[in-house]
DNA sequence: CTGAAAGCGCTTACAG
DNA sequence: CTGAAAGCGCTTACAG
């Protein structure tokens, strides 16, 4: 492999003015920047990040560390990550934990090694903070409000809009039976939704009805089962979230409900699947892309040494797709 | 940050005892051993991957570049791919190249400057093994079959075994009037599975009938459309993949076609999606999870100095699931 | 503007 | 078994 070194002899120049040259980091005469500039070119020199890191101490590298990087959601949100840390110049080392607390303790210790400049964490894992402070990286939550030392900021959505929006929506479309599945209450994104919706009920004096549900597809179809036991006569079902809508929407086709005219049913999130399916799922969509795309971004904003904004909230929106009926008037 | 040579401080050793203990590169004393051991622990120290990965030339660090992370396909591929990788030691950086050859190549250079150990690749431009080949790293390309210099192995299933056996079971399934999506003729899938079904048109001399289809839900839905145009009597569609299939799902439904009473419908790759939308789908499978995990093993034995095999082909399989009916009895 | 030198934190021949 | 030394390939004070 050919070095600095290499490059320097054949310019005539020092290895230092070739560092120089490549980085703009000083001004050099405009001969031999041009002749430095000549060789890179014609010898293809590429330098040396590990030597780089070493010095620097950044390898330019961010950690995104996901439950489950097959979970859409999740997915949609590192895509957005990896086209954000792109454009500033970063790579990204992905972690997808699978809700194994030893391999993300591990992840994160290896990225503390490999001189990582930062972390996006969509975990919520309490115990790893202490592995993070060791590390010493300041990391970015993401869909989590978790306080703590080195976090730098959090990128989280307005789920307890979200909440009212949805029970709004369902009573709006004409529902009087309806029934939440409230999502994990150790997770802000499920305890406040769950608020959103317990507000409405209050505020309308509608009678609450719920079941506890995960954010997963097995979860989904397990607590609609519930749904189905425990209040047969529902006619509206607020999901937990779009997996959990489609779980719904399974069940429900099983035992010959029809969806939107025999029970009507909103999910939370639009992650793109909500609207590949059939019938297109009626959501409260949270901007999934913008959220990760912001993360990315105050996280380098924050390693480059920019202030940056430490609460940043986005809105929802209701998408009326089709398995909720358009607005009623009353009667 | 403490470095090597406070741990031998401490330890009353020299840096290179050290080193020897904490990668059992020699033999040490015991009674040196267990000092060192406890100063490490007591310390916290983390030895610097960038200083060891400038000597070594390995960073242990595997790059994987797909179309875009947001597809399940290459998402599940992704997964399995980083379970593995980290299963050995290795680390995984992600390039979702969006179909941006600029994007692509950008991140390969710059895999090379990281001093990864190999690459684990998904897309297919041709242009991009002579950036390979400059950045001197090996690559293991999966669902591809592309011949190039150093490419390590090639990981693909028996794309045409499953083009026989998608249009088999449709006839096995009473249809009479068949239409295949054709998928992308410049990727090997797409040609293996139409000329799987060709020859199963040719052997039970049924006309071959389709229409061209990218493998994405946009291309689905508009191959969707061409083919209730054209062939407005089509009791049977083959899907190009899964993804295509979703689409198809939804235009039939739209056109009050009933799946698979009016129209049957296959798709290809088994997904995690086809499993979950209602109703299930009909399809050939891939080993997603075994490819992935196969590339990556076949990738570090090959990086770890062992002999590898070049062709890996996987079995695929039917999965009868709700779009297409039993095997009919003739009459 | 520019080069020689020191240093980033490891690892591994080399001697002993 | 073990330490001193050199080296991996950069970058940046420091002098001039």
């Amino acid at each position: 492999m050919i070095s600095i070194r290499d490059v320097a002899k054949l310019a005539g120049v020092s290895p230092a003015t070739v560092s120089r040259v490549m980085n703009g980091t000083a001004n050099v005469d405009e001969v031999k920047k041009q002749r430095v500039q000549q060789v890179i070119q014609e010898t293809g020199f590429k330098p040396n990040e590990a030597a780089r890191t070493l010095y620097k101490k950044s390898a330019h590298l961010i950690g995104v560390i996901v439950p489950n990087i097959e979970n859409p959601f999740f997915n949609e949100m590192a895509k957005a990550i990896e086209g954000e840390a792109y454009e500033r110049g970063y790579r990204l080392t992905l972690c997808s934990s699978n809700d194994n607390l030893e391999k993300e303790k591990n992840s994160i210790e290896l990225l503390g090694r490999m001189n990582a400049d930062g972390i996006i964490l969509l975990t919520n894992e309490e115990e790893i903070f202490d592995q993070i402070a060791d590390a010493r990286i300041p990391v970015v939550v993401l869909d989590r409000a978790v306080r703590h030392k080195n976090e730098v900021a959090s990128i989280i959505s307005d789920n307890y809009e979200g909440g009212r929006m949805g029970m709004e929506h369902m009573l709006d479309a004409g529902c009087r039976n309806i029934v939440a599945m409230r999502g994990p209450q150790n997770l802000s994104s499920g305890r406040d939704r769950y608020k959103g919706y317990l507000d409405i009920c209050r505020e309308k004096h509608v009678k609450v009805q719920f079941v506890d549900c995960l954010y997963d597809y097995e979860d989904g179809l397990r607590s609609t089962e519930q749904i189905l036991r425990e209040y047969p006569d529902a006619d509206g079902i607020i999901a937990a979230n779009d997996m959990a809508a489609i779980s719904a929407y399974k069940i429900l086709t099983r035992h010959g409900k029809r969806v939107p005219e025999d029970i009507q049913l909103i999910g939370f999130d639009n992650i793109i699947m909500s609207r590949l399916m059939t019938p297109e799922l009626t959501t409260i969509a949270q901007p999934i892309t913008e959220m990760g795309s912001k993360a990315a971004q105050i996280l380098i904003d924050h390693i480059e040494g920019k202030e940056v904004p430490q609460k940043n909230i986005f809105e929802v929106k209701l998408i009326q797709r089709e398995t909720t009926r358009n607005k009623v008037t009353k009667a």
